[in-house]
RNA sequence: GCGACUGUAGCUCAGUUGGUUAGAGCGCCGGUUUGUGGUACCGGAGGUCGAGGGUUCGAACCCCUUCAGUCGCCCCA
């Protein structure tokens, strides 16, 4: 095309913000990562589920709470035709929770489901942290009982093995106690901080309003020394929750699961109870959970539904991903056999050949384009077991075979030249 | 929403106190070695220096605005 006759510059649409497109190297981690966590989950017998990337806004804001920041500004949010409000998902948890009510999976309850797929928050996009993350996750619904935290963790700390990412990591926990325990620790925590209201920092202040637990894990040095002589929750542990957290870390133990308690970690919402974990490492930047969840007996009743306790995790599938890049990483398969074409009149023959080796299970992959004495060279540096020369010389087809094992591949081949 | 840093070729990056026609490596295209060869050599294409405005005789370089990216704060379901 002339340079007259060139049409106006079209300008190439923009990606949206804190999306990705991954390819090559991380695109193989990120496999790996998904493909680690379904192997896992079936020696658990967890249940694969398929849930719809979208449900209305309501799903998420009661189980969520209407006023808080989450939800007036970080969900995507829209209208639909009809006018109705409907909100990409931002967690699997809320969701998975409304598909149990409305399904009756209380049939099959205690239930343990499996999912993974995109998710969807309105914010700044940072180091490990986009406005389209992925995410594995995992539910037990329908069970009280201390085993299943254990159970529940005991798949998370086996999965992070095989990822090959457990050295950096560690599994910190907390109990935030039953419901009375609970509000008289944050009442507890309100009165102390309060005492002390002018000495914060000017976000801790606001929190000691919004969401006083938040406090503790302030990263602010004026907060800290403050933090260090908080109320703990130990001192208002009723019995019953103190035995729950005691068979959890019992049964951690009796695991081989290691852990660190973490009294300051915290939920910032109302229907956490007992259980709350994170495996965190400090290789990530600010980022540093790597895989969270805990126990939420109180969320089925904010969607209408019976009380039914639970208890879930969710792991960032990037965040793993860069775990397992920086751990010596995922190459992309080596091929099995790569063909370079050094004569145009053979490129049928070649088609020909590379069918059968992929017919015979074997990969394969031809250099059949640019300059035909440079398709070897071309050829040579892809990593491949076996390279094979397609030239024609003096009339005749020649097959040049390189690299370790070619017998194989040639008992394949060489009847084509016929 | 706030802050810091960064935008030069497809990719990774040089580019001096502002001074001729903006460079390198890799990649891409073509050629040389008439060859059993992952090496080497020669040549070529490809850039409105993120965009817009300003200062100046002159801007990739200085100033303003804007867009984008990175990292951090807030938030973290």
């Amino acid at each position: 095309m002339s340079k007259d006759s060139k049409p106006a510059r079209i300008e190439t649409p923009q990606a949206i913000r804190g999306t990705q497109d991954i390819f090559g190297a991380p695109a193989e981690a990120f496999v790996r990562v998904v493909e680690t966590f379904e192997r896992v989950r079936k020696l658990y017998r967890f249940r694969r589920v398929e849930m719809p990337v979208f449900e209305k806004t309501t799903v998420f804001s009661r189980s969520l709470g209407e006023t808080t920041d989450v939800v007036s500004k970080e969900m995507y949010s829209f209208e639909d035709r009809g006018g109705e409000s409907l909100t990409l998902r931002p967690e699997f948890t809320a969701g998975l929770a409304r598909a149990y009510i409305t399904n009756g999976w209380q049939q099959y309850a205690p239930v343990k489901l499996a999912t993974h797929g995109p998710l969807f928050r309105y914010e700044r996009p940072q180091k490990g942290r986009y406005r389209q993350f992925h995410q594995i996750d995992a539910e037990i619904i329908g069970a009280a009982e201390p085993t299943v935290d254990v159970e529940l963790l005991c798949m998370a700390d086996q999965l992070l093995k095989e990822l090959g990412i457990a050295d950096g990591v560690t599994l910190t926990l907390n109990t935030l106690g039953d419901g009375e325990s609970r509000e008289a620790w944050r009442a507890a925590l309100i009165e102390y901080f309060r005492a002390v209201r002018a000495e914060l920092s000017e976000d801790s202040q606001e929190r000691l309003e919004k969401n006083p637990l938040r406090i503790l894990d302030s990263k602010d040095p004026r907060d800290k020394v403050f933090v260090a002589d908080a109320p703990m929750i130990d001192d208002f542990l009723s019995a019953q929750a103190q035995d729950f957290f005691a068979a959890v870390t019992s049964g951690l133990d009796a695991a081989g699961v290691a852990w660190q308690r973490n009294a300051a970690l915290v939920r910032g919402l109302d229907y956490y109870r007992h259980t709350a974990f994170e495996f965190v490492t400090d290789r990530l930047g600010a980022q540093g959970t790597v895989l969270g969840g805990g126990r939420y007996d109180g969320l089925m009743e904010s969607l209408g539904g019976a009380p039914t306790p639970a208890v879930g995790w969710a792991a960032g599938v990037e965040r793993l991903a860069m775990l397992v890049a920086d751990g010596g990483g995922v190459a992309e398969a080596p091929l099995d056999v790569v063909i370079a074409v050094e004569d145009d009149t053979l490129i049928n023959l070649a088609i020909k050949a590379s069918a059968t080796l992929r017919r015979a299970g074997l990969s394969a992959d031809m250099v059949a384009s640019g300059s035909p004495r440079k398709r070897f060279d071309k050829a040579a540096k892809i990593p491949a077991s076996v390279l094979l020369g397609m030239s024609l010389r003096d009339g005749v087809v020649t097959f040049n075979y390189r690299g370790a094992d070619v017998a194989a591949v040639q008992a394949l081949l060489d009847p084509l030249k016929a």
